[in-house]
DNA sequence: CTGTAGTGCAACCTTTGGGTTGCACATGCT
DNA sequence: AGCATGTGCAACCCAAAGGTTGCACTACAG
């Protein structure tokens, strides 16, 4: 199980959205990502990391250069999570109308 | 349109998303989330900021104390940007599918 | 073998962020 | 009026985060 909390704190950050982004169209390299956004690489190779200690990048050495791939799947654990807030939200306003319906 | 940046770098805190979680349950005041949690009444006014902010909760000042209502409807936005992501991101992998199978 | 593109690691800087303490102001109860 | 409770604002601390530069190392191309 991903950590939901590293999940949340990765996506916290606008230029790591950015990554995942164009990592969701296409693999890529850190360089190559580099050279697409507005930062360094060795930026991008922390933001990398960040996203690789949540889960949400898969690493794969090909040669002499490394390609990102981008896993969406622990994306669902926060999804869940929110969910479960909501859910948790709507079920109080449930009981309160149906109260207020004197039901 | 609330800031999805907000949105998620709220969310990216612990004790905000403990916060949140509480406040699921039931409307609460600072004060009263304060003694629920290790943090002092403060820090848990400044986590209410961000969470305002976000547009994640709602205020409604009673008498001397002012209550927070948590509002789960900015999630939806921050569910919809990996929705999203999650939807291109498999969308690629059918394009690979189709073309793996010849068709 | 030499040059070059791609990485990894480390030091360093600056800003942001979470937390605390202290104090002043408002509201409610007696 | 007097006191307790609940807030709001500000200053201050310290650790973490995002970013940069510099350098050493690996791998492929000529």
């Amino acid at each position: 199980m991903t950590d939901v909390n590293a999940v949340f704190a990765a996506l916290a950050d606008p230029t790591r959205r950015a990554v995942i982004g164009r990592l969701a169209r296409e693999p890529a390299s850190a360089s190559r990502l580099a050279g697409e956004l507005p930062v360094s690489r060795q930026a991008v190779a922390k933001h990398l990391a960040a996203l690789d200690r949540a889960g949400l990048v898969a690493t794969r050495r090909a040669g002499r250069e490394t390609r990102y791939t981008l896993d969406p799947a622990p994306m669902g654990e926060a999804m869940a999570w929110m969910a479960g807030v909501g859910a948790q939200w709507d079920e109080r306003l449930g009981r309160l109308a149906r109260r207020a319906a004197g039901s």
